[in-house]
DNA sequence: CGCTGATTAGTCAAATTTGATGATATGAGC
DNA sequence: GCTCATATCATCAAATTTGACTAATCAGCG
């Protein structure tokens, strides 16, 4: 349902056609939210489906394939509050796919899984660069940027606790 | 890939049917991992087409569906080493569903966002404590459970942050 | 001008994921 | 010894998601 919270919400702000509506979503939110393309176009299909939004052809030049404007309907105004407060109220817990590999990290000996580890370490790092840049950039939602800010900064505390804990293995094993 | 690498890395330890798979994943796991009944049996399929695992049918008693019990092959122990190094080398961005809600936060008065902001707070909290209980718990991963606490703990944080800055533009919006 | 690479706009087939369901067995309580 | 709840073992149809693709227009340049 957040992807259906999220495309209301930004047609809300604007009516749109899809094409627009993606090159946002990829450019201005890609850091926080996960909606590709055409499960975009999909969605905009069923929300006109059900009413939440109207589909209006707009003539193009040339072949082109004509672009369809999305527009909200009261129904989807009311639809997007319901939406909406449920989503604040309910707490829906993440997964981390990195968790996988934390999860069998003693089938690698320590000193292989502190390299790897520590490639993957950098990539965080760049990641808050990235988005401690984007903080200026309009578009996208200070509050957003801010959660991601304090998330990573938290993971990566965590993970350089792992990583010492790791230099500690290799150091007893070195030992033994 | 994630999902892949959390059956082969449990087959791993030990051969199993995909009952008692799942009932791992659910019981120990569900904390960290989502990977649900059917899900599972898909992708227990495509590992066993692709040889990563052999798929052995064992005669049941009484009409029941008979259980098959997987058991990891050579290859799919390699092909287990492969995806824990690409995971573990690799840092992959979540996005957090509840976020969607706080990108359009302003649609709603404040008064009403803190108070639904404080049901998610809730069961934050709840859940923080429920995967402190874990700990104890054998089959979960530790470094996985810590992972988890200190997520939490950041999130938490975070929220206050936020229903702090809600407060605040109450008070704000009442004195106008 | 004619070519190349980017941009615009959206579609399709295929892979993945899940809610719902089936059918039997076992155990607890009466 | 009967009934209802729960456990065992999965499958299916349907919804969702995405990688790859089409096809036209446009901007730059030798």
């Amino acid at each position: 349902m957040h992807r259906r919270l999220l495309l209301l919400g930004l047609l809300r702000q604007h009516k749109m056609h899809g094409y627009q509506l993606n090159e946002f979503i990829e450019r201005d939110l890609s850091f926080c939210a996960e909606v590709k393309r055409p499960t975009a176009y999909y969605l905009l299909e069923k929300l006109a489906e059900a009413g939440y939004i109207t589909e209006e052809e707009e003539e193009r030049r040339g072949g082109r394939p004509p672009r369809r404007i999305y527009r909200i309907t009261p129904r989807g105004e009311a639809y997007f509050l319901e939406l909406l407060r449920e989503n604040l109220r309910t707490y829906r817990r993440v997964t981390f796919p990195g968790d996988m590999g934390i999860a069998f990290i003693d089938a690698l000996p320590p000193h292989e899984a502190r390299e790897l580890l520590e490639e993957r370490y950098a990539q965080m790092r760049e990641m808050l660069e990235r988005i401690q840049q984007i903080s200026g950039h309009a578009g996208a939602p200070r509050l957003v940027i801010e959660h991601h800010i304090t998330h990573l900064k938290a993971e990566l505390n965590w993970l350089e606790e792992v990583l010492a804990s790791l230099a500690q293995e290799e150091e007893s094993a070195g030992e033994a």
